[in-house]
DNA sequence: GTGAAAGCGCTAACAG
DNA sequence: CTGTTAGCGCTTTCAC
């Protein structure tokens, strides 16, 4: 193994040159820079992490702490997590991932012993059991979602009360009256993540202000669930002219039940969408939608995680409450259009 | 921060005892034992990763490399990824998350610096750039895939020929004579990942061997890709009853599709499918599918890191080649049944 | 069964 | 602009 004594040996410079040479901490001469960085690519030379961790007391490492249950959108996640990773190595940094395995514990593990300097947490509940380590633990953190008490921590999120108004906003603007919202599974609700309810809260505002009639019904990602649910929403508002739809899994079983049902998107039912572009894109009717901007999430956490730090040009700033919601951008596209001009009972 | 030495006063022995006490690398009596981790608790002990690090030269640190493409079927990618984690922490390890993005010199770069001891490569191409580095490395790695020459390597794979062989089997085993394969995205086969060529020839091995007749079409996971499929599968072949599909996500299209144009499945038309259980459950007719063992790969993998890098009780064996396909499980659900009595056009 | 002490490879004062 | 040096906290001989 090429050690750092080994480079200066090699470059006929002391130690801390090349230290500083790697670091950019003090100025050299452009001709020592060049043999030593001449001699760092000659030897294949490659700093020791754990000594650099270890005299530095920083590992360069960010935790990122996914949830414990699968039931959140799959891909939502993994592209939250490899924007983490695109953009701490944009910061000389590299990203640990961590289950829900562990549970709080593990946040006490990972700093404790030093192996990151700063945690991400993703699927943040509004009551988190791992806030509480989280903020004694006195290190640069961002959470993706908003927890009911973010006082002192640092929060990047999709803005869902203005995701909800968008939607309605769209509808309304097309002439619908009466719309559904087709929601999460039941167990997201009880979990209190938050941002159904606040997908929902900007619903009914939104609704209230302009008028519209809205029925809210949670729903599973399953087949069965969805028709179960569309069922009941036609059973009990037959007038409905447009659907919220909140649960990516159910988008498609959506598309086609209301296509066996005779039911025309977007001439009989328009459809919004709350899901990622690349889902949108690619159903049987292009979904008009909002979509979730994963990667903005993951990219806007490491950059808070690395202002904190102290590591963005600015002082550092743990322990200040820093609140991002992020714009909701709502694209249209085939799947809604004006509303019927006579909302009554399935056509033919 | 607590250190080891403190912890060493506090409870009145000298650091090694503290150190042994930890590694349990030689006897400690009893009492002395006690007190050491009734110290350690009361003060909060961690060790410190980066000191560690350096005096043992080991991170305790696996490095995960992801593919740098999405068009991977993410939820097995993500269910990997989870099994990774959750089995290097039994093995007292975490993992370092690394994506395709930096290329092949991440490799170097993770194991020249000495920040992780081992490394799992996913999505591994039939002549992947990452393997030359890998094999000079000298470290232990596992690849999860099957790379052209695995000489050296040691590789975790569902055995994809089986799986085909046993679609076609199941298919056969129906009286169905004509099947078609819904196959993956043509850039999958252009990247030579192996794995869809080595499902097709077990398909075509075992077709050949029970006389039926088989028809390959790659199919991007699109509707307008998948209608387009099966209007081609079905001009040519307008016998065909079985159907092979590898991309998942054509499943859902393709099962509305059929349900369009009337035909039933599986009284019309059978469909077996390659894909996560999770997934063949919650579609509208419950697939008879075989699953990716993504969490079995993902445990496999580590196991086999750990026992190249001598921490599985066995000695060390890093360079040794060791290939291991898992076989696959074929599930019987709702939309594989008998082939329609007379293969004829269109119900109807 | 336990201690003492020599590093592991790097960073960051301090000294010029 | 560069060199010297004292640790960082832990592991692991060696010694008893």
């Amino acid at each position: 193994m090429v050690t750092l004594a080994e480079v200066a040996r090699h470059a006929g410079v002391s130690a801390s040159t090349v230290s500083y040479v790697l670091s950019g901490k003090r100025t050299i001469s452009s001709g020592t820079r060049q043999r030593v960085e001449q001699s760092i690519r000659e030897l294949g030379y490659h700093p020791n992490a754990g000594a650099r961790a270890l005299a530095s007391s920083r590992s360069n490492i960010i935790a990122l702490m996914m949830p414990l249950r699968t039931d959140m959108y799959v891909p939502v996640m993994m592209e939250i997590a490899v924007a983490v990773a695109t953009t701490a190595r944009e910061h000389q940094h590299d990203v640990l991932l961590l289950t829900g395995q562990e549970g709080p514990e593990a946040v006490r593990r990972v700093v404790g012993s030093g192996l990151a300097d700063a945690m991400i947490l993703m699927d943040v509940e509004l009551e988190d059991d791992r806030l509480p380590l989280v903020r004694e633990a006195r290190r640069p953190a961002a959470l993706i979602g908003l927890p009911a008490d973010p006082r002192g921590l640092a929060c990047v999120d999709l803005d869902f009360a203005a995701t909800g108004r968008l939607c309605v906003e769209h509808l309304a603007g097309h002439g619908h009256r009466d719309i559904a919202v087709v929601g999460e599974a039941p167990a997201v609700y009880e979990r209190h993540t938050g941002f159904a309810e606040r997908t929902l809260d900007g619903i009914r505002e939104k609704s209230a202000e302009l008028g519209v009639r809205v029925l809210h019904r949670p729903c599973e990602g399953s087949y069965e669930s969805v028709a179960g649910t569309l069922a009941r929403i036609f059973d009990e508002r037959p007038g409905t002219t447009g659907l919220v739809v909140q649960n990516e899994s159910a988008i498609e079983p959506l598309l086609s039940l209301l296509r066996q049902q005779g039911r025309a998107v977007p001439e009989d039912i328009s459809v919004v969408a709350i899901c990622p572009d690349q889902v949108a894109g690619q159903t049987s009717v292009a979904l008009t939608s909002v979509a979730i901007p994963a990667q903005e999430m993951g990219r806007r956490a490491v950059e808070m995680v690395m202002t904190r730090a102290g590591l963005g040009g600015a002082p550092a700033m743990t322990g200040t409450e820093q609140v991002e919601l992020l714009p909701p951008r709502l694209t249209v596209r085939a799947s809604t259009g004006p509303a019927p001009a006579a909302a009554g009972p399935l056509p033919g």
